[in-house]
RNA sequence: GCGAACGUGGCGGAACUGGCAGACGCGCAGGACUUAGGAUCCUGUGGGGUAACCCGUGUGGGUUCGAGUCCCACCGUUCGCACCA
């Protein structure tokens, strides 16, 4: 062992010391808890990266710096803190990037990981590395696929067509965020729609549950911008199902939130790709209705939601009634009604929707005002003069009541479509047979292994490229063993992410998924911090498989985040950094400069983390002299414990250990920071680098600044490792000072301050006030009405 | 268009339940030590004014003894979602 021990006159020198704490957390185990024994577990959770070949970003890095000090902290409290790290290595953005380097994204992740694993080590995570995962790795995906099958066994699994994006040139099916404009992001396209036989998992069926756990303060204690996200996302709306006649044997579903409207419904239109569409086109309008449904097939998905797009649409020929008026009205097809959404129909009421107006006035059909300016309702019988939420109530009853209609709830929620027509991701474990159908892969078979496959790109088929291996495409069936084909389509990436915390707990268990007694001890996550850009997506479709395999028996909570906290975003010059704008900044060259430590603590101090900050290279040194300055204090005070310390000195070490104990515990780093650097000011002043006060210091400074800690107290005499020390307990009567100077104000300006002993109460202290000179020469020969007495903080006297 | 967050010195940002605005840091200015300083240390630093004082938290109103903080209207920035019936 070359360890030494630093001489004390020694200069700091992060690129020594950081190595070698790293070193020995790694010999030690200092970052593994007893996964099977801790008697106080904390799973301390972060998002895991997507392993680019850029490496870990500023941004990265603040967020796991964030969430590494929070652990850390924990730590410091006698928590077994639990904080693993992993790698979310499927997807389209690496199949992506390996098509454009012209590479294989199986040989381009391990480097990528590879480079992750060197910088999250430089940056001194706190990290567990026995349970390091990759959702690429067989071990991992041959789960993924398990959950599937629990997924599809207990019926939540389905399959039905849907649409996707099509760019005709590439001929290839496309993502969402492929599309821009309507068009096709690569060759600029105009992007079409296609149908397409996917995969989804019935998430819609717990809308409600996931709507209302955001309030159960038991399971959850998330953000606020984070549950509001998820609330407007599932978009639960109260209103009514109607039906409206059309013939004897025929009707037309409608959802509405407005049912008390339902007087001033004077057409309906319909989705084109609503079922009854073929059947009501008259035959005067048959061709021109199909005309229509072609030409809106032809439009991609995203360029039909365009809000600014003109109305267009065309009329069945045919009629419904309305069960209120009773009055025929016309029945329109057009692309501004969503199959997707309701029943895929609706009961157009121009004079209070703001679309169908538009649509009226362009083809030119009346509008009946059934609201009046005071919000009563009018032209609508015996429910006139009723205000508009009243009717609203009574109109569903009437509806109720006579069989045209309910309440109902609906939510804008839809199923969570899993099927990717891609290669990097792992294939959903499903054979088809010709004479058993759809045939589930036993479990005892997974993982249904990604083929090797040197032309990974997808083709002008709008299949998987999965499909042209036939090798693998062709199997025999489970059930009869005949050939069969397996299912080409992989499984979306926010699959492989919404159980990765379970299987963080058990990587060392290859016989299931997860541990049950391990998951009991370790889960839910007690601590998640993550970028509020996955709010809707990854948390909820997490929050949904929890309550799915709780419902399965699996796990014994439905909510898997008990706290969730959204950290900001790095910018650089007042913009958010990215490649485009070439304003990306690469931690590694400042580690490399001003060491981990001063670098993870500029990150913290630069801005709030649930908000973020600009990153600005002048500012790094100012952590870096503090460091600087407490690793002076500690030379100073290895052997030096001050008998009498200054009041003010105490008082300001007391102060410190309670207020970075509440900030760091609010995620308010900045101001921890803030609160060791004032009392370092205080020590330096008062040239009392007392013993005690330094070593304290240093535990507080731990989180943030783990390697340097490590080495100063080892120079304070210590053997083991900070970590195994606890929060310094303050002393309540020593976090505030023995007097207190209260402001005086007259007539609601301040003018003066007095100095008064603590707790002086009111009659002292106003008493001091009025005896102090520049008071009383604001007062004059004006007479004190009022006297405000706000203790140990200011007194107003109010003059007339 | 809808929803959310946010507007404080030259800059990043502090400010407990409404109670001394500008903590802490950067930068800048002056000084000390130095052959030297982009090191270190000391002093100063919201604007105006010789001063007493006056003015100051995006803009305009309001509530209050008192507003950065609460209410209303507006302006601006950022981020989500976007024909959801």
């Amino acid at each position: 062992m070359s360890d030494t021990h630093t001489p004390v006159d020694q200069a700091y020198h992060p690129e020594i010391v950081e190595p070698k704490w790293q070193r020995r957390w790694a010999e030690r185990g200092t970052n593994a808890p007893d996964l099977d024994a801790a008697a106080r577990p904390f799973f301390n959770l972060m998002m895991f990266p997507y392993p680019s070949a850029e490496g870990l970003h500023v941004g990265n890095m603040f967020a796991f710096t964030g969430s590494d000090v929070y652990g850390r902290f924990k730590r410091l409290q006698g928590y077994d803190v639990f904080e693993p790290i992993g790698y979310d290595a499927f997807g389209i953005h690496s199949e992506n990037f390996a098509l454009k380097m012209g590479t294989h994204p199986a040989r381009l992740i391990p480097r990528n990981i590879e480079n992750f694993r060197t910088q999250l080590t430089r940056i001194g995570g706190m990290f567990d590395w026995r349970n390091e995962l990759a959702t690429t790795d067989p071990a991992y995906y041959r789960w993924t696929q398990w959950l599937f099958l629990q997924l599809f066994k207990a019926g939540k699994a389905y399959k039905k067509a849907a649409a996707v994006n099509w760019c005709p040139n590439d001929k290839t099916v496309l993502a969402n965020e492929q599309v821009v404009a309507g068009r096709c992001e690569r060759c600029d396209a105009v992007v079409e729609q296609r149908t397409l036989e996917q995969w989804f998992f019935r998430i819609s069926d717990y809308a409600g549950r996931l709507l209302e756990n955001l309030d159960d303060t038991s399971k959850m204690d998330w953000s606020d911008t984070t549950t509001t996200a998820q609330r407007n996302w599932i978009g639960r709306s109260e209103g009514a199902q109607v039906t409206f006649p059309v013939d004897a044997a025929r009707a037309i579903e409608v959802y509405t939130t407005r049912p008390d409207t339902i007087f001033g419904a004077t057409f309906m239109v319909l989705a084109p790709e609503h079922p009854l569409v073929e059947a009501l086109a008259t035959p005067a309008q048959r061709e021109a209705v199909e005309a229509y449904r072609r030409a809106t097939a032809a439009r991609d998905l995203v360029s039909r939601k365009m809000v600014e797009k003109e109305k267009t649409g065309v009329f069945t020929g045919s009629f419904a009634r309305n069960p209120a008026t009773g009055r025929r009205i016309p029945i329109w097809v057009a692309d501004y009604v969503l199959m997707g959404y309701g029943t895929g129909a609706i009961m157009a009421v121009p004079a209070h929707d703001e679309r169908d107006r538009e649509f009226a006035e362009k083809f030119q059909l009346p509008i009946v005002p059934v609201i009046d300016a005071d919000g009563r309702l009018q032209s609508s019988e015996r429910f006139d003069g009723m205000p508009a939420e009243e009717g609203k109530t009574a109109i569903i009853r009437w509806l109720e009541s006579s069989g045209a209609g309910k309440g109902m709830v609906q939510y804008r929620l839809h199923d969570w479509c899993i099927s990717r027509q891609r290669y990097w991701g792992p294939p959903i474990p499903i054979v088809y047979c010709d004479a058993c159908g759809v045939v589930p892969v036993p479990e005892s078979e997974l993982p249904v292994l990604l083929p090797e496959m040197e032309d990974f790109r997808p083709d002008d088929t709008g299949i998987s490229p999965l499909a042209r291996n036939e090798a693998w495409y062709y199997t025999p069936c489970p059930s009869c063993g005949k050939r069969a084909r397996r299912e080409t389509d992989v499984s979306d990436t926010f699959l492989d992410s919404a159980w990765y915390y379970l299987r963080y707990t058990s990587t060392d268990f290859d016989d299931r998924p997860f541990d049950a007694d391990r998951v009991r001890r370790w889960c839910p996550v007690a601590t998640y911090i993550g970028g509020n850009e996955h709010a809707v997506l990854h948390l909820l479709y997490a929050r949904f498989i929890a309550m799915v395999l709780q419902e399965l028996g699996h796990v014994d909570f439905d909510e898997p985040f008990r706290v969730f906290r959204a950290h900001g975003l790095i910018v650089k010059d007042g913009a958010k950094m990215s490649k485009s704008r070439g304003n990306v900044v690469i931690p590694d060259e400042y580690i490399a400069r001003w060491g981990a430590d001063t670098f993870r603590t500029y990150l913290m101090f630069l801005g709030p983390f649930q908000e973020g900050g600009d990153f600005r290279d002048e500012g790094i040194s100012g952590p870096r002299r503090f460091l600087d300055k407490v690793w002076a204090l500690v030379g100073d005070a290895t052997r030096n414990v001050i008998a009498d310390l200054p009041r003010h000195v105490e008082v300001k070490w007391h102060e410190t250990m309670k207020r970075a104990h509440e900030k760091i515990g609010e995620l308010q780093f900045n101001t921890a920071i803030s609160a060791y650097m004032e009392l370092v000011n205080t020590l330096r002043d008062a040239g009392s680098a007392d013993r005690r006060i330094v070593e304290d210091l240093v535990v507080m400074i731990a989180p943030f600044a783990p390697h340097f800690a490590e080495e100063c107290w080892e120079r304070l005499g210590h053997g083991g490792s900070v970590f195994d020390e606890r929060w310094p307990e303050w002393d309540e009567a020593l976090t505030v000072e023995e007097s207190v100077e209260v402001a005086v104000q007259v007539a609601g300006k301040t003018r003066s301050r007095v100095v008064v002993r603590r707790d002086a109460g009111e009659e002292a202290t106003v008493a001091a006030a009025l005896l102090d000179d520049t008071t009383r020469r604001f007062i004059g020969d004006k007479t004190v009405r009022k006297v405000i007495y706000v203790p140990n903080r200011l007194v107003n006297l109010v003059v007339g």
